[in-house]
DNA sequence: CCATAATGTGGGCGTTGTCAACATAGGAGT
DNA sequence: ACTCCTATGTTGACAACGCCCACATTATGG
């Protein structure tokens, strides 16, 4: 697919648009940035897009759809961050503080984005969950996973005793620390920090679990 | 005339309702069960109250603020049922343990309500958050931090050094650490983890955090 | 005993998500 | 080139929604 299409010099002014999928997950983009929460309607999406109030339902079957791709993105998004934050760090602990610090960060800086990602679709109660956006987030959680594993394996981790089950579990850990304390920063509810120090007790929180994973096992 | 007034008969169920606010809480507790989301509509709610449409403007200005309190609701049994799991329980590491193992299950129960406590109000970007929500969320907060504090006070945790702003941070982090387990199990991204795997994942990573509070600090 | 607040009812407005029917454009096969 | 198919877009409609209004009914207290 993809093969070479014309090029037609033509502006998608025409009867069609070129690519609407594309732009209607941008517009999605733009509603949940400016008013932070995605109650926008799916014949607002359209609007901003200019097409008729029905054209979205040619690319997803319905509202829920649409904001799992955009959920779907999300979480690509996050993982290139995460990679692009540790591609020169070699240490396994450090690099895993540092793609918490990063992971919180972004998070905190697109709060209605991030949450938009695990509560619009994954936690609805649907048991139908598009098969894109799991695998978006598998491959956002595999970052730290990676971590993990080259921990356990290069025994700075030493209390995983680099088995598969125990590595499962302290990635699941991680994942959990940073997603909470991330949730929980956006609802407001850590305490009184200050916004500029949300990234220091990030770090500390990372350091607290990371020390845990230094340790002999129990 | 034909205002005409029988008041001779009173049945239980009269003009007015008695506690229909208590009643539209119970209503949407039910629903929030039922269909696993809180999607309902308030017009909904109304009729399991057997009111009107416009019954429950009386006791809450919008369908935010319902659910605002079902979500209150939510946090102060979610105290309850840590309070009652240590109340024999002195060491305060065990008690941490003990009180993530708790909360996981509850959110683990009780997904959507769960969810909503977290997602329906606190997180929507609304800048106007009901005091009672706030409140009730600090109460489950107080008891993870209580026992931090003991333990720190008693030496078990002597990273944190009874330091005020050391213990804060280091509660939380458990608390994001158990809130963001909960939420990645409920939304089914807690690997392939088996149902009944969770309390032991869970225990599990409660305790390599509880170790890392063990240890020195850095 | 009645004025007034508290509470519940019915009607209505504008908007929403989704369905159905129809219109248009671009390609494939002949 | 012509036709037909399919992808994609449009308009129209419907029931349901949140929330506002005016009004009805009960409770209360001065």
């Amino acid at each position: 697919m993809t093969a070479t299409k014309k090029r037609r010099r033509e502006p998608p002014r025409s009867y069609h648009h070129g690519d609407l999928r594309r732009s209607l997950i941008e517009a999605a983009l733009e509603l949940l940035a400016e008013e932070q929460n995605w109650t926008f309607s799916l014949r607002e999406v359209a609007r901003r897009a200019r097409v008729s109030h029905n054209a979205p339902y040619n690319h997803f079957a319905d509202k829920q759809q649409l904001l799992a791709a955009v959920a779907a993105s999300g979480f690509l998004t996050l993982r290139d961050r995460m990679r692009k934050a540790i591609e020169g760090v070699d240490r396994p602990d450090a690099a895993l503080v540092k793609t918490g610090v990063v992971y919180v960060r972004f998070g905190i800086e697109n709060p209605a984005f991030y949450k938009l990602m695990f509560g619009s679709v994954l936690g609805s109660g649907e048991a139908e969950r598009p098969e894109d956006l799991v695998e978006a987030a598998d491959a956002a959680k595999s970052v730290l996973t990676g971590i993990i594993e080259r921990g356990a394996s290069s025994a700075v981790f030493p209390g995983l005793r680099n088995d598969p089950k125990r590595i499962q579990l302290a990635s699941l850990a991680a994942w959990s620390l940073v997603h909470g304390f991330t949730m929980l920063a956006i609802d407001g509810l850590a305490d009184g920090l200050p916004r500029r120090a949300f990234n220091a007790a990030a770090e500390q929180a990372a350091k607290t679990l990371v020390a845990g994973l230094k340790g002999s096992p129990e």
